[in-house]
DNA sequence: AAACGTTGCCGAATGAAGTTCGGAAGAGGT
DNA sequence: ACCTCTTCCGAACTTCATTCGGCAACGTTT
């Protein structure tokens, strides 16, 4: 992990779909090294794969939200029965298992309101292990690529 | 927005980086046919670009979490302020702004606790609109493709 | 300090892929 | 039945990915 690979990722998660070459113009290094450093890369894991990025609203799924659940008990069998249950659903596009008052974040993307109200009560409620939970729809998203390096 | 749009999506979500050729030989339809539509999705802005999916942990930040945050008072200049100002730190991944009890919710990715606390302590407690917030620590992420089509 | 092995980089060659464009085929409208 | 607009296709052309042998720099050993 030196500079050029930092630089390489820097590159890549602002545009996947760059061609090897213009990459490597871009880092002032031969194409054949561009490639064997990137492909170290995914080998290593560093960069876990390459994904597009989807406008849902153009998807006929504008409204986003958050979702805090409650889980009791807290075992491990009611986590991974909950993780598996939830995480397959379509209006699901993300899932964090977190500390704090919440067990769950659950990330959502459906038609419209009445579509995650009925999330709310059918698929959530619905679940007996479901304490409690919280929604919060999404203004605004914003996203920040990641640097790499952080400073200090 | 037909059934080979959905296609196209579903197949670029899950790898950014399959080939033109591939990916019109998974469709059934010509090279050519397979470019225009990926283009015409392109301007359309139904796919708003490829990114990278970086692990977070290779890079020394092993640590993920969500800030909720409550700003006071809620107007738009000090909204404004207040994503400008958290939206370019390095630490932060994405910010949402919400509806329910918290106004953002902040996803961060740090090196240790230590510097999620220095975080909160320096970035958020000291700017006074900041009147409270909430931290949860991330122990697992689950990440869902969109299908793009929601049943019913 | 010299010899050795290791590692990373390069550049050329080959094969594969991206891209363009003219024409054909189908759908919808008149 | 004719026209028009759109979509798709396949061939030609350009650009790119990928491989591989060699070279240079570095660290290690003797």
């Amino acid at each position: 992990m030196d500079e050029l690979d930092s630089a390489i990722i820097r590159n890549l998660q602002l545009d996947a779909r760059l061609t090897n070459r213009e990459l490597a113009r871009r880092l002032g290094v031969a194409p054949s090294t561009c490639l064997e450093r990137v492909r170290a890369l995914r080998e290593r894991g560093v960069i876990k794969g390459y994904h597009a990025d989807v406008d849902l609203g153009a998807l006929n799924r504008p409204v986003q939200a958050f979702v805090a659940a409650r889980l009791r008990p807290t075992s491990r069998v009611v986590i991974d029965n909950f993780k598996a249950a939830i995480g397959v659903l379509p209006e699901v596009t993300a899932m964090y298992v977190v500390t704090g008052d919440d067990d769950f974040l659950i990330h959502l993307a459906v038609q419209d309101l009445e579509h995650l109200h009925a999330f709310l009560i059918d698929r959530l409620s619905q679940r007996r292990e479901v304490i409690s939970f919280r929604s919060s729809v999404i203004y605004e998203s914003i996203r920040n690529p990641v640097l790499t390096e952080l400073p200090r």
